[in-house]
DNA sequence: CGATAAATTCCACGGCCGTTGAAGTCAACA
DNA sequence: TGTTGACTTCAACGGCCGTGGAATTTATCG
């Protein structure tokens, strides 16, 4: 056989469409596509507003590959939803080092996760899904108490009180939700590092109490 | 004709599950019962996951009653939307006083807001069905800004920045919804002065600046 | 080469959705 | 009393949804 040929034809002129059934030739990625396309749909319109459909569309798919892939529509969000292993680890690395500049710290790591990629899309959909209705909102109190104050709690001596660490977390999703769901006015036009430094404090005063007082 | 035959009937007896058409005798609250149950169909699933049906029947009436009562499904969300009048003048009087106290009494109010029946069910609402979607997210932004900073921003002296404002705006909204709409364990057992005491130095400082430092 | 498994397409089902139109029944007013 | 209009029910339409099964093509492995 010619791989040549076969090179050029597949790079250059287009399949000519073909609607026929059955496998394809070479590596398809057509699994991370359909991925990467769920990731956007359920990142903007959350879990009951993303279809089946539509995503198989953007993946450029049939809809039944959905399924062969992942089943059902719950298994596809569940596969969406899955965050970088790294977070838990730049977490930690964010509350070892100066104490005094722990709110400072955090709450750049945090913005850390809504701006990268790599996660911007899953946080998105999780609270997207989880507010949208009281069933689905399990699911974002588990991530929540699991992934961030069950990491942060050790960290902080047990003086605190665990509602310390809850309001911190509030406030944090506040700006996250005014920021980069809502995206509304003031919150999103605010430079980086202005909405760090003005709402580090904060942060502080919770996890480390009032003394702070600069 | 006679009245108090008529009046034994109507509120004795059931009517027997008339399912034949045409006007009932009597006011029927009609219109009030869709309004409510819609009230509390789209608090709990947002625009898109409330359905007309579920609201009529949750209502104990036909479907073609809203639309004869509302018109579309867009104009009963509106309808539901409808928030007390009170509520501007609750604001402003929170805004008045000592400046020292004004976080605590803005704290107070709000949580009110979202615990008053006449107003929490609107609240969820919004928040449910502006966080769902791109699309949607500009009813809630253009009710944050023009309800709230707008009332607030000329109440505290121009010296302090929008941002600062909208920060403190921030910290509300994560509180109600972790507390109200995702119920959040640490933050929705708290009880309310309890959660007052805790959060109201943090809005008194985005407010009034670094200086009650006591 | 032959058999098995994977990848892909298409079609159909049942269900819920918002909306619409037509018709029936009663109150209110002239 | 007769007419008009408000209230109410019912049946249906077209559309989108998630799921499922059947058929087809290709890769892979014995």
């Amino acid at each position: 056989m010619n791989n040549a040929g076969w090179l050029v034809v597949s790079s250059g002129v287009e399949p000519e469409n073909r609607r026929t059934a059955g496998r394809r030739t070479g590596e398809s990625g057509t699994r991370d596509a359909i991925l990467a396309a769920a990731r956007e749909q359920f990142a903007g319109k959350g879990y009951d507003g993303a279809s089946l459909r539509v995503i198989a569309a953007a993946a450029g798919v049939d809809t039944g590959l959905i399924r062969h892939f992942y089943g059902s529509k719950d298994d596809l969000f569940d596969a969406a939803l899955e965050l970088p292993d790294e977070i838990p680890q730049r977490l930690t690395r964010a509350l070892t080092g100066d104490p005094d500049r722990l709110g400072e710290r955090l709450i750049d790591v945090y913005l850390g996760f809504w701006e990268d990629p790599a996660s911007a899309g899953a946080l998105l959909a999780i609270v997207r899904s989880a507010i949208a209705s009281d069933h689905a909102a399990d699911r974002l109190q588990a991530m929540l108490s699991a992934r961030f104050l069950a990491d942060l709690a050790p960290h902080l001596g047990g003086t605190i009180g665990q509602a310390r660490v809850a309001l911190a977390g509030a406030h944090l999703l506040g700006i996250a939700v005014a920021r980069y769901v809502v995206r509304a006015g003031p919150i999103a036009d605010l430079d980086r590092a202005e909405l760090i430094a003005l709402c580090a404090p904060a942060i502080q005063r919770y996890l480390t109490g009032p003394r702070p007082t600069s």
